[in-house]
DNA sequence: ACATTAAGTGATT
DNA sequence: AATCACTTAATGT
């Protein structure tokens, strides 16, 4: 076994290997890789073909829908034991990414071809479970998105927006600016700042430029 | 000291 | 809730 094999072995231990049978872990460790990426690096843009499919290790990747002209609005994250189960079934089908995923908090991730791992799904019943439970997931996020898209207003979206990050980011203090805030709802800096100002003049947050603290979280 | 970037605000639609 | 136009504050060089 080599050491990229070791490692491998050992960034499982920590998470997957409780939830998936040995045989599937050797068979992970043997044609997957693990790659570190940095805050901001693209994981894959709309349009790309798929050719693997990730299990995120650590940090926080960040799914996100764009339209054409860069008017762009998250749908959610993925965090440690997280897959993109939809990605999954967008290899098998070679069609082209719905999604562009972008790198919130530096991530390890290890990659798996999609070719070797489609057999999977008939011989490991984890396996199974997991892409399963995994669509099911991203798919439960997506309808909340799309609540909080028609039945929320914005201030209400901002604070949603605001929690969601501090649960995924394990900390209240939060290193964003209006403008990225603006840019993930889609909507517009003024619009943020007034918001927050809300917010804030209500106790919910303290903010100063750069950060936003989430009060009573 | 100056330039750049982030945030705050009134007025208008 | 969005946009414009402008101001003020914070930060980098």
């Amino acid at each position: 076994m080599n050491t990229q094999e070791i490692i491998l072995r050992e960034k499982l231990d920590d998470y997957f290997s409780s939830m998936f049978e040995d045989e599937l872990i050797d068979e992970i460790v043997q044609v997957g890789y693990i790659d570190k990426l940095k805050n901001d690096e693209i994981l894959i843009d709309i349009g790309e073909t798929m050719t693997h499919i990730p299990l995120i290790l650590n940090g926080v990747v960040k799914v996100i829908r764009k339209e054409k002209k860069g008017h762009e609005l998250v749908l959610y994250f993925l965090e440690r034991g997280d897959t993109c189960a939809i990605s999954f079934v967008n290899c098998l089908n070679r069609s082209k990414s719905l999604f562009k995923a972008v790198v919130e908090k530096d991530a390890e991730i290890i990659f798996l071809p999609v070719d070797k791992i489609e057999p999977w799904l008939i011989n490991y019943k984890t396996w199974r479970q997991y892409i399963i439970d995994s669509y099911h997931f991203r798919l439960i996020e997506m309808v909340e998105s799309i609540d909080s898209l028609a039945f929320m207003k914005m201030n209400e979206r901002v604070y949603k927006y605001l929690n969601d990050k501090v649960k995924i980011n394990k900390d209240v203090n939060l290193e964003i600016t209006h403008q990225e805030i603006a840019d993930d709802l889609n909507t517009s800096r003024v619009v943020i700042t007034r918001l927050l100002k809300q917010l804030h003049d209500e106790g919910k947050i303290y903010s100063s430029r750069n950060k936003i603290r989430v009060l009573n979280f």
